[in-house]
DNA sequence: TTAGGGTTAG
């Protein structure tokens, strides 16, 4: 089963050099890039950008040549059409054809090169800035920041602004909201906010400006810490910063993602007493946390009062409505919200695909999942890593194997390589059916591939040991990590104890039992289900009393 | 600078 999985050697490309200084970037560019990149257009509206070719090529053959200038300004609509590969080659066919760059030019150019993850090619530009005699301006400079940051290089985005202010260039309000929000999107928000109060950023003359506070403060409800946001917020107030619906809209998210409601509403009512009207980010926001409590009824109700009150439901909007009626078992309402998206203009994006595929395998509908799938081909739309691991998923539990294969060749050949998610639902497969010598090999060829395995991955493989009589294995592995303090969770305890009922190790189970409370991970109904079916399969009916009463007491038995 | 998707225990 599954063999295929190895028969791909992960690459280790190099894509960019490691670090990069002032003083040893390259002092040219390599001109012949229409080999690296395609000028293929795939937008969705491709009169505008074969318009804007048009235009650039017509520029190219006017005798005397017009000035740099009129190139930048197609070159800037191009980028904003999220052309980049095509605005780097008509770049280079205009500076073959006898263009000077300019310095804006150039940062046009950096700024593509860091959207097609080129950073090396990003500071061959500024080595050439230097070169022509220019200096980089601060756009350049934040231009280059902002492509380290994109390309999971914050570190050295944090080095280049040390270097640059070494050297004596001036940063502005704008480079530090992009380092902050490099940094909170690596989930740093702990070292964002270092660069936030000292004197140190008051004394380059930057004044911590709306951009910097929503960025920590919707860095700061990621990480769920929730009370350290809203002292920020009021801390911004008093420093005359006015919250914006940015704002609002950040904390409302972190407020219903940790469930406290009435927090949210009283943001919300808050907001729309300051006169900030609730936009189509706030209802989505609302729509995706009532469908995730499993509250479609009022989500329901929020997107009937947004569709009221003419703010217009986007892809977003539907799509969080489709996934809360997934997740409350009703995939044909789900399709209902996906055909009434279509219907209303909008096209449904690979999360909208992904969201139904996964909801009609838990549906147990797998072939009309390996339809939608199809149909996302036929649509030219392309999967990704989530799209295949869902289906992967349903295909696995509906015991249709033979795709499973196919599905992860495909993975390889576009590059969307599996990850441990991708892997745990493999090895779940393995598990289940008690192949268990080769779910020891694909865990071993998890770790060899530097993919870091998590609680998921452990509370697999221990469980599948428990079920297929190998319980020693399973504590082996249990206790390694609990010598390491690798922290467990429920499911984790649960497997662990349920193995051991199931060999009779009742007064094991409950040393465990007292151990993960210990450790600060409360059982929950089904722990104590499993401890007590354990208990009455071993007549132990006295036992079994006293320990539900037990629990009962503690409060432990309510959901 | 804000919103949406995938994996585990009964």
């Amino acid at each position: 089963m599954f063999s295929t999985v190895s028969r791909y050697a992960f690459p280790k490309l190099r894509l960019f050099l490691p670090y990069y200084t002032l003083s040893s970037v390259l002092p040219s560019l390599p001109y012949s890039l229409n080999r690296y990149f395609s000028v293929h257009s795939h937008s969705s509206n491709p009169n505008n950008i074969h318009d804007a070719v048009a235009s650039f090529n017509r520029l190219l053959h006017l005798r005397p040549l017009p000035s740099v200038v009129q190139f930048n300004k197609i070159l800037g609509s191009i980028v904003k059409m999220k052309h980049y590969p095509t605005a780097i080659s008509l770049s280079s066919r205009a500076e073959s054809k006898g263009i000077t760059p300019s310095l804006v030019f150039m940062n046009i150019l950096i700024n593509c090169y860091s959207h097609v993850g080129r950073m090396y090619f990003a500071f061959s530009v500024l080595g050439k800035i230097f070169k022509m005699g220019h200096q980089p301006d601060t756009i350049t400079l934040n231009t280059l920041m902002k492509g380290l940051c994109h390309n999971k290089m914050v570190g050295e985005a944090l080095s280049f602004r040390d270097e640059v202010i070494a050297k004596g260039f001036l940063l502005d309000a704008v480079s530090y909201g992009t380092l902050m929000n490099g940094l909170c999107k690596a989930g740093k928000t702990r070292a964002a906010i270092i660069l936030l109060p000292k004197p140190k950023i008051e004394r380059l003359g930057i004044k911590p400006d709306i951009f910097i506070y929503n960025i920590i403060i919707d860095g700061l409800c990621k990480d769920g810490l929730i009370t350290e946001a809203r002292d920020l917020f009021s801390e911004m107030i008093k420093r005359g910063v006015r919250p914006d619906i940015v704002t609002y809209n950040s904390l409302i998210h972190g407020f219903c993602s940790m469930s406290q409601w009435k927090d949210a509403y009283e943001l919300l009512n808050e907001m729309i007493r300051k006169n900030i009207k609730p936009d189509v980010c706030t209802y989505s926001i609302l729509i995706d946390a009532f469908g995730k409590e499993g509250r479609i009824t009022e989500a329901q109700a929020i997107f009937a009062v947004m569709v009221k009150w003419n703010e217009k439901p986007n892809v977003i909007t539907f799509t969080a409505l489709m996934d809360g009626y997934c997740l409350t078992n009703n995939v044909n309402e789900s399709k209902e919200v996906f055909n009434r998206m279509v219907k209303s203009g909008l096209s449904p994006n690979v999360i909208s695909y992904s969201i139904l595929i996964d909801g009609l395998c838990k549906s147990k509908m797998v072939d009309e999942a390996m339809d939608v799938f199809k149909e996302m081909r036929h649509k030219k739309m392309v999967p990704d890593i989530v799209t295949y691991t869902c289906l992967i998923d349903g295909l696995c539990k509906s015991g249709r194997t033979s795709y499973v294969q196919d599905l992860i060749y495909e993975m390889h050949d576009s590059i969307q390589l599996p990850n441990v998610i991708t892997y745990n639902v493999l090895l779940d497969a393995l598990c289940k059916r008690q192949h268990l010598d080769e779910a020891t090999k694909l865990f071993k060829q998890i770790v060899d591939r530097g993919i870091q395995p998590n609680v998921y991955t452990y509370t697999i493989l221990i469980d599948g040991m428990c079920k297929g009589g190998r319980l020693n294995k399973a504590k082996e592995i249990f206790q390694h990590l609990l010598l390491k303090g690798y922290p467990l969770n429920v499911h984790s305890y649960t497997s662990m104890i349920s193995g051991l009922c199931k060999e009779g190790l009742l007064d094991e189970a409950m040393a465990l039992l007292y151990k993960m409370e210990e450790n600060g991970c409360l059982p929950n109904l089904i722990t104590l289900e499993t401890i007590l079916r354990g208990l009455i399969e071993k007549n132990e009916n006295d036992k079994a009393k006293k320990f539900l009463l037990e629990m009962a007491d503690r409060g432990l038995l309510k959901k």
